[in-house]
DNA sequence: TAATTATTTAGCCATTCAGTTAAATAGTCA
DNA sequence: TGACTATTTAACTGAATGGCTAAATAATTA
């Protein structure tokens, strides 16, 4: 991993690219289960069967998932275990990260209240100026 | 990770994200072996220093790396170890996808030498017609 | 062959984003 | 305060991409 040459960096970069947005991922997860046709993600997802389509064949051609046409439709499973691994990894990483945000929210709180400081109100919560 | 709510899904597609391009793998990598500030990197890496800013702002974004600023430098450092596990993972499945394609290239060549199909020249390899 | 269904591709639009240069900001030191 | 260095932000450009609709392409069946 060290060294590696710019054209291993990119495939795995492009690897991770596969995985970097929602509707793949859920994807993906509708794939746990079993093999499914491009229509039934269709369904499953409320996306158009083109968009599918489209989706379908990144993954397919990133290695992620397989491809296989029986009939007049078209099936698809999961070809790569790791994926879900690196799920697993993404999701526990994130835990980690609201465990620690806790933290420091309790932190903030408590050193707030003893010097009393302005918005942190502990009876009613109040929505961040920003995010209203 | 099944049922997972649409905004979790979007976190862990926004971590994916952050290594889905090779400059940030690039980067990630040069914090291997230890920490670097901002102008080293960019030194390093060969990118302008507003270039490496807006990366290293992403990446603290989604906690992949830790910011201390000390002095009138600024100093990242990897926050989250699971970084190096994911890209081994993913090392160790395009390194599969390689070895599979070997195969699967071995046998068509067999096959094709087999049949005496155009194109399968065994004495001098010729480009694709593609990537010539 | 014609009709029907399933999937893919083409073309379009809006958004995102990596890269740049130039300006703004923060921190140190004389 | 002023000069200097390091980093960040602003503004822009070009390329990639997710979504859509509509057209084109398989594959089955009457």
């Amino acid at each position: 991993m060290k060294g590696m040459s710019p054209q291993a960096l990119e495939q795995v970069a492009s690897y991770f690219q596969a995985l970097s947005v929602p509707t793949r991922l859920r994807i993906l997860n509708f794939l746990r289960d079993g093999e499914h046709s491009a229509g039934e993600l269709a369904l499953l997802s409320g996306y158009t069967g083109a968009n599918i389509s489209r989706h379908m064949a990144m993954l397919t051609a990133r290695g992620l998932v397989a491809r296989e046409s029986r009939g007049t439709s078209v099936f698809y499973r999961i070809a790569d275990d790791s994926v879900y691994a690196l799920c697993d990894l993404v999701c526990g990483s994130i835990a980690r990260q609201f465990e620690h945000a806790a933290e420091d929210r309790a932190l903030f709180v408590r050193s707030a209240g003893r010097a009393g400081v302005a918005g942190t109100n502990r009876t009613r919560r109040r929505a961040r100026p920003g995010t209203a």
